[in-house]
DNA sequence: ACCTGTGTTTCACTGTGTGAAACAACCCAC
DNA sequence: GTGGGTTGTTTCACACAGTGAAACACAGGT
């Protein structure tokens, strides 16, 4: 009996990111054997399933399995944002990201930097501070109370000066209020996570609610010099909310 | 960008036999749209890379995953047995199955019965019992310490006829003596699971060894009158104890 | 004995997937 | 800045691979 070739090289392709993490166009090309058009069709159509991803922020390919089956929580996470980002970027044009709380600071599980026209900060920043960044205002203020207790616990151990202001109940509790109140959250303006020397880049931030925990937070940056504060909120945060609702549903 | 049309229809028919279960060719077929011939052809091709595999008993495709990431424990063992189950019908004729202990009985996780030449007894049997059949004796007789009292206490629990044996420990000490010294168990002479007017049908099982454990029973059934049991012994254990220790090894 | 359903095979056609090559964007080194 | 070497993307003509209809065999059931 015939078996079908094609069929039987896209698994082939589906086995090697399964194996292999995330690989490059490149990269699959030379271990496949395969000629870089074929294997991009391969993989769009893959995509389509749900079966492979493209990483917005490393442009590489991602192993998927359909969202539904994903196990591991941040992984399924990061796959049902990554369109969403996408589409938001889109619109919006100014970048963001989805990051998660983990041991005392926010990883970036996926960005849209890459997308976006703007070259905001090209740096992959890998351990945000919760209490100056956007994301980590936002993922605070809205967490549930035992969750904010552990994370107030693990920042109080910490030695990194961005942290420090966690000793100060009061001053936590106002920033957490001016939060809430305001609807969302801002980076601290003199807080850079890249190099110092940059435009100066503002965020606003708000959180992916799932069954009233804060498990995640979105967030847009643009250059302060564009766009006030408000104006920037009163134009995108009404989209940006949206896209949290959004990013939530799908992954419920 | 132009997807790959072969392509996604095999990715459908995967997610077709994700979400229902167990399906024939003429069901798929009907779901599909696609004709009986390509489909065939997408399933063969799906079975070469372990994303589909068809059920030796039911003749019916199940879907799979490839056999390192599949959870289920007796999934997986279903899915490692059957070509074993199949390649060693191909060679003796006689049909097998596998069984693992669950419950109090046997369940039959895999069978070729269908494969064989010869209708042994077309019924499936659902609940064997322990202590009369083969596959039951051999898992008995081979199991740890722990497993067999646990298998025991079991039976000393069941209201059925067939497992009141278990109340008279001597004798299921004598039966398990016999059989560990035979090397291999036989089935009752009086114990029909089918219809009973069948001709009579004879059975020797070993166990299927994991770490020390067994984890399930592979038999070969053949009508008595053709051999006897010493002849079909000395013809077929050597080969049946060799799929067990395979089903073994591709499991472990 | 019939019929309806299955799974399997064959076969000609055309539509589809293929890889080479040309292309554009990018990064790095010098 | 300028160039070489990446990378990802697109185009295109050709061959061949995949397709579905149909004819086939084999079962089980009434």
């Amino acid at each position: 009996m015939k078996r079908i070739e094609s069929l039987r090289r896209g698994l082939q392709v589906m086995q090697l990111l399964r194996d292999e993490a995330p690989l490059s166009l490149a990269a699959l090309a030379r271990r496949s054997g395969l000629a870089k058009a074929t294997l991009l069709r391969i993989l769009v159509t893959l995509e389509d399933s749900g079966h492979a991803r493209r990483g917005l922020g490393d442009g590489l390919w991602h192993a998927a399995g359909p969202v539904a089956e994903e196990t591991d929580p941040d992984r399924r996470l990061t796959q049902v944002c990554g369109p969403l980002l996408d589409q938001l970027c889109q619109k919006v044009l100014w970048p963001s990201d989805v990051g998660v709380y983990h041991g005392g600071s926010i990883r970036v599980l996926e960005t849209s930097r890459r997308v976006s026209p703007f070259l905001v900060n090209r740096v992959v920043n890998y351990g945000i501070h919760v209490l100056p960044s956007a994301m980590g205002r936002a993922v605070l203020a809205w967490a549930s109370d035992a969750d904010r207790a552990q994370i107030l616990a693990d920042l109080r151990n910490s030695a990194e000066p961005h942290d420090r202001l966690a000793a100060h109940p009061d001053k936590v509790e106002e920033l957490i209020g001016d939060t809430r109140a305001r609807g969302y959250a801002v980076r601290h303006p003199g807080y850079f996570v890249t190099v110092p020397r940059e435009a100066l880049v503002s965020a606003i931030a708000v959180p992916v609610m799932v069954q009233e925990r804060a498990i995640a937070a979105v967030n847009l940056s643009w250059v302060a010099s564009a766009q006030s504060e408000a104006d920037f909120a009163t134009a995108h945060l009404e989209r940006l909310q949206q896209v949290a609702a959004d990013i939530a549903r799908a992954y419920a």
